[in-house]
DNA sequence: TGAACCCCTTACGAAAAGGTAAGTACCGCA
DNA sequence: TGCGGTACTTACCTTTTCGTAAGGGGTTCA
């Protein structure tokens, strides 16, 4: 996999906290687990237009690294791999409410055009 | 220059306010402004250990054109140059706080040593 | 005389991040 | 028989980001 050499000395909270969130669709992803509290595979793909799978897969990875997402595999005949956010992944969310509410107030500033995709929590 | 393609279309505030704060040094530049006001170019080179002279107008420029930081020249012999932040910035830093408080708290969780810089309005 | 400070700029290259396309193995449906 | 759905993995390539090193034009300090 050859991947995240990431989880350096950090120099304050916002570096150590930036480092999980960082990536191009990691915002998004938090943003759908905590709208839908599960998804699947294929769900989590719908839901971010663009993605492609192997982004969606390294990502979720290093989420469950991190210990903010917990991926739940159920043996069946169509594989079934559910995943959902764990405490941690909760209170970060819970910690990126008010960015959240700055983005919005920046995208309305600047007259930047949102995305539409459904609905948020983050305003 | 040739930097600096963002500002896309986002799909949420998170991605907007992502946008703004991401490199290397973006989040300690924020909190080094904030805590001391105003700072010149030499200071905050100093202040940010590790960080060369390109990155770090690179990054001045991106925030001042984000409209975070507001660069005041004074047209002296020694040529003097004065960072501090805009009110946006300020709002910004202020959305930061949680997520800052929750970095913290994850340093701890993980035993991540916290390299000390100075002291921090963060915790 | 020269050394260092000030605030950058430019050129070059390495590293990291992200994108594209294909393959895997098994199934239900028409 | 073949297509689509399930959840990935792998190889390869491009884009973006970051770092290194050098220079510049003027000044004060020793």
């Amino acid at each position: 996999m050859a991947k995240a050499p990431r989880r350096g000395p950090y120099i304050c909270g916002i570096d150590a906290a930036l480092d999980v969130v960082s990536g191009k669709w990691k915002g998004l992803i938090l943003w759908e687990l905590n709208a839908h509290r599960v998804r699947r595979f294929a769900q989590l793909r719908r839901g971010l237009p663009g993605v492609s799978e192997k982004m969606l897969t390294q990502h979720l990875r290093e989420m469950q690294e991190d210990g903010l997402v917990h991926r739940e595999v159920y043996a069946e005949v169509p594989p079934r791999v559910e995943y959902s956010l764990t405490e941690h992944g909760r209170t970060l969310n819970q910690a990126l409410g008010p960015l959240g509410a700055w983005g919005v107030e920046r995208m309305r500033r600047e007259g930047f055009a949102a995305v539409d995709v459904a609905e948020t929590s983050y305003g």
